[in-house]
This record gives C-alpha cells, structure tokens and sequence, in this order.
DNA sequence: GCGGACTGCTTACCT
DNA sequence: ACAGGTAAGCAGTCCGCG
C-alpha cells in the first residue's frame, strides 16, 4: 500500500538533513539564532510521547517552512524512575526488586522535602521501562510498597517525567543540532526588559528570575500549523441509531476534509441505490468531490492524507470518526501498520501528526467559561459553531442514510469546515490558546487538549517542583499533616466556608459605581503566602501569624511555591498583558495576540485557587483553600467597614465587589488608594451604571451602564431553561429599560412594560406560541436509572421519550411543555398545544415579570391589570 | 384523607 | 473530574386536624 511507504521511515530521517537556513517567520526576529546551522531550522514542540518498539521518548516537533512533522527519539539514555525512602542497603535486601527484570539501576538522590522544609536524601529505583515502575500487578512501585517503604512520583506519567527532567517546554520553538535537542533562546528586546524590570521594583528576586522566564512564552509567536478538520458518515440501517465504532458493521460512505491553505475535499462512496441529486447546492465551489466505488480505497486514500496533516482536528473524533475508521479498517483488512491511528485509553491518537479532538477542548469547563466568556451553553458542534461563528451545521430534514450524494456530501463538509474554523475564527484565536496553555502547563497538545484544567494546573506545578530539586509529595503526606477543616460551609455537603455575599437594598439606584478586587483570591494567595507548604508549616515560631477567622498559621520564613507562581501569574495578567491588549499603539494583530495570552493567563488564575480545595487535585489543601476564603472575606468586610465609615452607601457586593451609590470621586479615590496601603491587594472601578435595580435576591440584577448596555444577572429571563416565548418578552421589558435615562423616564417604560405583558399575556391565552416556544429544555445531567431520590419533570420528559425508542444520555437536553394531565409533562415531540396548561405558564410569566418589576415597586398585577387567581375564575 | 410546612433534589446561575 | 453561595421549582414527607 503507498500508505505504507509514507510511514514513520519518512519522518524519522531527522538529523540526516542537509544544511539549511534558519527559518524567519513572522516576528521570528525576536529568536535568537545561535549555534551552527547543521540541521533542521525552527521547530516547534507539539508533543512528547513513549515510544513503546524502540523504549524511548518520542518528541514531534512542527517544522513551520516545510509544514511537517518530524519525529526525534531521545538519545539522552533518560529512563523512568521512582524515589523511595529505604537506602540502596535495604533495597538490596529485597530480592524481588533486585531480581526485578524492569530493574535499571539505584543510586542515591537529595530533595527538598518543602512539607517539612528539609533536606532528605532518597533512592532513585530506575527502570527501564514505564511499566516496571507502575501499572502492573508486579511493579517495582508495589513491591516497593508491599515492603513498607515510601514511594514519590511513582504515579506520573513517563512523558511528562521526561518533560520535567530535560524542563522541556511544549508550544515553545527547538532545533536538533547536531542529532542534539536544543531550546531556542529568544531574545528578548531591550525595551520590553526595561518596560517589565520597572513595573517589578521592589519585588522579590525570586519572582523577578521567574517573571523573565515566562515572559517569554508570551513574546515568541506561534505558528499557523498546518491542518485539517476530518469529518465522517456512516450508513446506518436505522435512522437516527449512531452506528458502533468498536463494532465498525456498516460503509464510511463519506469523508469531508477541510484544510486552512484553501484546501477541500469530499471523498463519496457510490451507491447503486442512492441518486447522486440534482445539483452540488451548498457544496463549495473549489472543494473536490471524489466518487469511489471501493470502500478500503476510499478509507486508504483518507489515511493517505492523514500523513500530510501535521494536525488533524475533529469534533468528537475520539469516539466516534477516527474510532470508526480504525475499526472499519481493521474489518475491512488493513493492517495495524498501515492505519495512521493508534488508540489509547479514550483518545485516538496518530502515530505521526496530532489529532485534536475539539469536542473534549470546547467542552472543558475552564475553556467554556474563562476563554469563551460563556458564550457557548451546550457543547455540540452546532451550538459552539452557532455562538462563535455565526454559522451552524446544514440542517437536513431525511435521515443521513437516506440522503442524496450530493446532499450528504454538502452536510458532511459543512462540519469539517466549521470544525476547522473553530481553530481560525478571531485570528486564530483558539490555536494560539492551545499553544500558550502547553507553554504554561508544560504539557503535550494531545494532553493539554483533553486533559481539565486541575491536570494543567497539576503538570505546572510538578514541573517547578523538578526545576527546584523539590520532592513532589503525596497527596496523603499532605493530607496527613493539613487535613484540618476550621470553618462549616453554609451549603450542606460542601467542606468549608466561601465567600460572602452582602444583602442587596432593593430598589432603582442612580449612578452606581461597582469596585472589585482585581482576582481577589490570586491576590490573597500572592499577598498572604498561601501555599500547601506554608499554610501550618512545621515552625514553632511561625504559630502566631494567624488567618483571620481560623485557627491556621502562615510561615513567616520561607516563600510559599504556589504563592509565588500565582502571584505572578496574576500580576503578568493584570500588569502586562490586559493592557497590552488595550494598547492603541500596538497593531491590531499584536492586540490579539496579547489579548489571547491575557485570557489564557485567566483561564490559569481563576482556578488557582479551587483545585486546592478539591480532593482530586494531589495537592489538594483543605486550609489552604480555607485560608483564601476566610482572608477573602476578611478583605471584603474591611474595605465595606471602610466604605461606611467614609459614609459611602454600599447597596450591594458578592464575594469580591462592592455596588455603591452615588459615590464622590475622591470618596472611591480614597477606598482604592486605603485598600492598597491597609490590605496590600488592588481594589478597582469595574463598572459604573446609570442605574442599577436590586430586589432582594442575591446574585439577582439588572443594570444599565452609561452608554446604555444592559447587564443582566441571574434573572430568570437568562436562564437557558427557560421558555423562548418568555425570554422574547423579557428581552422587550430589559430593553424598554435600557432607554431608560431618568427616574421620570420610567412612567413611559411603565406603560411600555404594560404593553409588552399585555400582548404576550393574549398571546398565550389565545394558543399563538408553537409548542417550541413553550418549551423548556433542561439538561439530563446523569443516566436515567440514576434518577433515584426523586423523578423530575425533565427526567418524566425523558421517560415517555424513551418509550418511544430515544436513547437518552447524560448531556442530552430534553425539551418538553407543561399539560394538564396526570403527569404534568410531556416532551415537545409528543405533546399538542391544546393540552398546553396556560396557569403554570402565566405562573412562570408572572415571576419573570415580578423579578424585574418588584424594584420598581411595581406588581405584575399592576401592570397586567389581571392576577393569577382572576383568569382561573375566567377560564 | 388532605393541605400546608418543611426538607431534599435538581438545575442553572454568580463570584 | 477547580471552589462555595444563591434562586427557583418540584418531589416527597411529615404533621395536624374533631
């Protein structure tokens, strides 16, 4: 097969390459070019793997002129390894280990033990594979362990020990000279060094060695890499079953490929009962359409360019389109060798480029939230295109299956092209996010896209641990020394107490000014020196240097890790980069660029703090946690405490702000600049409104800002689960407001509100909303079965849906409307709108009226000029 | 046997 | 597979009531 010959032959030619010029791209000028020119110019570190044939590190690196991949073992001789507290004596008396066929080689190694803040001195027990060391019954970890003796960082994973030892730096520029693994030093400008040198006077040396750095990884430039999104479909007998991938039964019947240099392909099976159609309709014109008749050629010739791809993105590719096309390939009589996917655990990795699988990426919470803003609610490849794009998948009305060549074809290349888009939209914006995420986590792209932001955050910290010669410790020596909890949460289940939130003033409140701390608890952790070492660290005269509201001490006397890498992972954000990326004298495309380094940095920062106080996180820290909340609070009340001694009025603040009426500048001016001084942490204007109304729910208000934006929070007109027809008239009412100038403007908005409740309250009276608009649609968070405690409506929704053959899974959303009968509900499929029951609907009406009204001192009966109680009697 | 008070479960939000 | 705090709606239970 001509798949085989592309093989790794072709990519492991590395080092035998002629001599070449470096590469100069775009803002390349800032690397440095030094030592000789043998070998390959600037290549870019994607990933690091294990090699399992050859027992080896395996590295592919980006070379971003020739658009390939090149694949470098490790000649280094590096190996895995553990540590242990028995001496090499003691290991000797253990025949087992000794006896260990894994078993390389002891020797004896110093640490710093930062839990105890001493030196010790440990066994490095170094095998010569992975697997001696953990993984099997009979590995040198649990003989270890069986013998009573102390295992460290036996758990993590080879490639990234390998990462760690040779402080390799994924995403980041590297050459091979020389057969050699050389990181390329940037060099860095004058300017920016004097620039960053000032805004860090005073600092500690130590945090000044780090900021330099790091500021480089956010001054070299990333490559537009090469790549292709892959989409597949599959014949199915049934509609709308989703054929098996580990099964793999029926036809690829088409693959759709999308490149980002113009590029499109859409590779079709012919079959003798499927018309081709009338004419190519949605089908780009300069994508080519390719008719097979053979399946396992078809299937060859996608292979084919999966070795022309340094990247190959999918949505849920994972599961379903290269699983499938693994298994399908096997079925159909490849062999392992000539199939460019390997699969490993849950992902399908590729034995020379990266695949990406964009639907685990868009589906970590840290990126839905922090770098996308929320802007996307569901994760499905329609709903993410919809938000970010604009543009959403071909909707088609007959199964896949049944669909003509040309339609399927159009449907098919639609995904891969929206799927390739996700990575180019915004200038690229989510590709460069990949690349400063493995910068800052150390981690492999394959990882990093898969893996939640507690093993981003974990990788970070190991690797600055090795860095440092510091011992990476258990999770139970930490917990074994810290496991004490103070404080009692006020929610039930949660382990210790959180923030505070001020009880709001209801009413409309002119002129309001909000001030927050800028990452309130980044700061805390930077300002107080929390860390896992430092919170009840083992010094008798450290005892007195008490959090507020807890019993816990903080170490006067060494610097906390964790504190001084968020520390500054918080001040390069806030100091640096989010002006950067506001900054007029930049270009458009260096703002971009800025701005995307500032949202990954608050991608890192904004879970800093919670993965400490989660028992999945090996360094989890339950004071720690509990230290931040309680210096939280503390720096909230004594800055309201502040506030109302300057006789400001604070009408309302959670967590980390404060809403505060009418204020006079120099009022603000003084909080700030006393927050600064008495707290040590940056207290801000976030915002300011022209007016703010409050009722007396928390986390619950709609504000107008001074150019007429409305910010809205909380309200149920938000909320996703509610019905369309009442976010349609909720949006009319917040935009009614947001005309809003004066308190006299508010008798028009009145009468205008009025209109708005009128028609809908007839609308809904007469039956005119569709039974979509009516809908709720909430989201099946766990299986069925586990439904137990009780059955809630969406989940009796999901039930009758299931009668009638739908599968239902976690994730899934049903939509279903609220009827008069004994069950109360049914799914929008089943139901007819005359069995509609308009009470509960005029009920929901009424609260998402009255939340907005109740500030206004106004009632929804006021406004409706019917109450509830009324139209019972009526109807 | 019924209704209101209550608790608990679930989802979606806020910081 | 980052945390805790809040709102809302409903399910299910308890308790009093001639």
């Amino acid at each position: 097969m001509r798949s085989k010959k592309l093989t790794l032959d072709r990519f492991l030619s590395f080092g035998e390459e002629d001599v070449r010029d470096h590469v100069r791209q775009r803002k390349a000028e800032t690397l440095h070019e030094s030592g000789t020119s043998h070998g390959i110019g600037i290549c870019y570190l994607l990933s690091v793997t294990y090699d399992g044939r050859k027992g080896r590190a395996l590295l592919k690196l980006y070379d971003p002129e020739r658009e390939v991949i090149y694949l470098w073992h490790d000649n280094t001789g590096h190996k895995p390894y553990l540590l242990t507290n028995l001496d090499i004596n003691e290991i000797n008396r253990i025949t087992e280990v000794i006896a260990h066929e894994g078993l390389d080689h002891l020797e004896t190694v110093t640490k710093y033990d930062l839990l105890h803040d001493r030196e010790v001195k440990l066994t490095k027990v170094v095998a010569k594979d992975p697997l001696s060391i953990g993984g099997t019954s009979n590995s040198l970890r649990d003989i270890l362990k069986r013998n009573k003796a102390k295992v460290w960082e036996a758990k993590i994973k080879y490639h990234n020990c390998y990462i760690y030892d040779r402080q390799l730096i994924p995403g980041m520029p590297y050459k091979i000279d020389n057969g050699e693994l050389k990181r390329l030093e940037a060099k860095l400008s004058e300017e920016l060094l004097n620039n960053v040198m000032e805004l860090w006077k005073g600092e500690p040396k130590e945090e000044i060695e780090l900021l330099r750095e790091w500021v480089e990884l956010f001054e070299v430039p990333v490559p537009d890499v090469k790549r292709a999104a892959v989409d597949i479909e599959v014949y199915s007998p049934v509609p709308d079953r989703i054929p098996n991938p580990s099964e793999a039964e029926e036809p690829v019947i088409c693959v759709a490929i999308a490149d980002n240099r113009g590029r499109g392909r859409i590779l079709i099976l012919r079959r003798n009962d499927v018309r081709l159609g009338e004419d190519k309709g949605m089908i780009p014109e300069n994508v080519s359409i390719e008719f097979y008749d053979d399946e396992r050629k078809l299937i060859g010739e996608v292979f084919k360019a999966f070795y022309e791809y340094p990247i190959i993105l999918t949505f849920n590719g994972d599961n379903f389109d290269l699983n499938y096309l693994l298994h399908r390939a096997l079925r159909l009589g490849f062999t392992r060798d000539e199939i460019p996917i390997v699969f490993s655990q849950d992902a399908a990795l590729l034995r020379t480029g990266v695949h990406i699988d964009l639907y685990k990426f868009f589906s970590n919470r840290s990126i839905q939230v922090y770098a996308f803003s929320n802007k996307y609610r569901e994760t499905t490849l329609d709903a993410i295109a919809s938000a970010l794009l604009g543009e959403g998948k071909i909707q088609h009305e007959k199964p896949i299956s049944e669909l003509s060549l040309y339609d399927l074809a159009a449907y098919c290349y639609r995904d891969a092209e929206i799927t390739l888009k996700l990575t180019t939209f915004n200038e690229g914006l989510t590709m460069k996010l990949i690349f400063l995420f493995m910068r800052i986590s150390k981690m492999s792209m394959e990882d990093l896209t898969r893996q939640g932001i507690s093993s981003w955050i974990k990788n970070l910290f190991y690797f600055e641990h090795r860095k440092r010669g510091f011992l990476i410790p258990e999770p139970s020596d930490i917990r074994d020394m810290k496991g004490v909890i103070a404080t009692k949460a006020i929610i039930k289940g949660k382990k210790y107490m959180g923030a505070i939130v001020i009880k709001p003033k209801p009413g409309v409140h002119f002129k309001v000014v909000v001030l927050d701390f800028a990452s309130l608890y980044p700061s805390v952790i930077k300002r107080w020196n929390l860390s896992y070492e430092t919170v009840r660290c083992p010094h008798e005269e450290c005892k007195g240097n008490l959090i507020p509201e807890t019993p816990h001490w903080v170490c006067t006397k060494r610097k906390g890790l964790t504190s001084l890498i968020v520390g500054l992972l918080r001040d390069m954000r806030v100091k640096i980069y989010k002006r950067k990326a506001k900054d007029k004298n930049l270009d458009k495309t260096e703002r971009s660029w800025y701005d995307a380094v500032q949202r990954a940095l608050k991608v890192f920062i904004n879970a800093s703090y919670g993965v400490f106080g989660s028992d999945k996180f090996p360094l989890y820290c339950p004071p720690m946690a509990e230290s931040t909340t309680a210096l939280g609070r503390y720096a909230i009340k004594s800055t309201i405490a502040e506030a109302e001694k300057l006789g400001l009025d604070v009408i309302y603040g959670d967590t980390d702000s404060l809403f505060i009426k009418n204020p006079p500048e120099e009022s603000i001016n003084h909080l700030i600049e006393w927050a600064e001084r008495k707290l040590g942490i940056d207290l801000e204007v976030d915002k300011v409104y022209r007016y703010v109304t409050l009722s007396d729910r928390k986390k619950n208000y709609l504000g107008v800002m001074i150019d007429g934006t409305i910010d809205i929070k909380g309200l149920m007109g938000k909320k996703r689960n509610t019905p369309e027809f009442l976010k349609q008239v909720f949006m009319e009412m917040t935009k009614v407001l947001s005309e809003v100038k004066t308190p006299e403007d508010f008798e028009r908005a009145r009468k205008e509100i009025q209109r708005i409740a009128h028609d809908s309250y007839s609308k809904l009276k007469n039956r005119s909303y569709s039974l979509e608009d009516l809908a709720f649609k909430v989201m099946i968070s766990k299986p069925l079965s586990h439904y137990t405690k009780n059955t809630p409506q969406h989940v009796k929704a999901a039930l009758q849906l299931e009668k009638y053959g739908r599968k239902i899974v976690p994730g899934d959303t049903i939509a279903f409307v609220k009827v008069r009968s004994r069950m109360g509900v049914k799914p929008v499929q089943l139901a007819r709108i005359d069995e509609i029951d308009e009470e509960k609907y005029l009920a929901h009406m009424e609260t998402i009226f009255e939340q907005v009204l109740s500030a206004l001192n106004l009632t929804f009966s006021d406004i409706i000029g019917v109450t509830r109680m009324d139209s019972f009697f009526s109807s």
